[in-house]
DNA sequence: TTGATATATATCGATAGTCGTACTATGATA
DNA sequence: TATCATAGTACGACTATCGATATATATCAA
């Protein structure tokens, strides 16, 4: 999974939003790092609702705009979980090799990689 | 990144390698989750050694086969290093949102997403 | 009142990384 | 002698994302 993908998932287990919402959330959850473009965005949520893993959950309109509302759906939330302990363990492996590798470099900088 | 991009810059924090060394080695480290393509590896590489993360680090023919050895670059470690902290931080976020989840669930199934 | 910014969604061509498959070739094993 | 593991090359297809454009309302500043 993608991180524009991860981040609407994540951004839904916080509670059932619009478009633009988890496009706001999604900024502030990430520390600014993922900005959501808008075509990613909801071509993300139609994907994902062919997929089960989100659900329309009504259309509002707000201010004269309209806004179409989204939620996760349980097997969404188990899609993330397995998502995250990936990426998590992923990171894990990457960190323990780069210590090591650090731990060679100091040892013996021109044969760090040997 | 992607993961399998991913993987050939863990797999090379480990000390130089050949290509198909690569392949086994990302497959081991990630449990058998990630089996790098030939195309994918190679084309990865090609990029990654334009971007200088990575550099060519000799050919040797062992027992009749060519071998094109890589190594990782000081940038190249640099790059993992973001990646894996990038990671592993959109995991806690994703999974303490779970957490929370989780929590309103078992309070209220019906009204967990609201 | 004109322009800029924020909100909110729709749509679409281009791009890039990955996948899938086929091909060549050697050495080891059954 | 057939198959598997090793090792690399090549290329078309696929798909999520990007980047841009369009539409529309509300608000605020010049």
């Amino acid at each position: 999974m993608r991180e524009p993908t991860f981040f609407v998932l994540a951004s839904l287990a916080d509670g059932r939003k619009h478009g633009y919402g988890i496009i706001k959330d999604a900024e502030e959850l990430s520390d600014g790092r993922v900005r959501l473009k808008v075509g990613t965005l909801y071509a993300a949520l139609d994907r994902l609702q062919l997929e089960g893993l989100v659900v329309a959950a009504g259309d509002e309109i707000v201010a004269g705009r309209l806004r179409r509302y989204f939620e996760l759906t349980e097997p969404g939330a188990t899609t993330l979980a397995v998502e995250s302990e990936r990426q998590a363990s992923n990171a894990r492996r990457a960190t323990d090799r780069l210590n090591k590798r650090a731990a060679r470099v100091v040892a013996s900088p021109k044969a760090a990689t040997a």
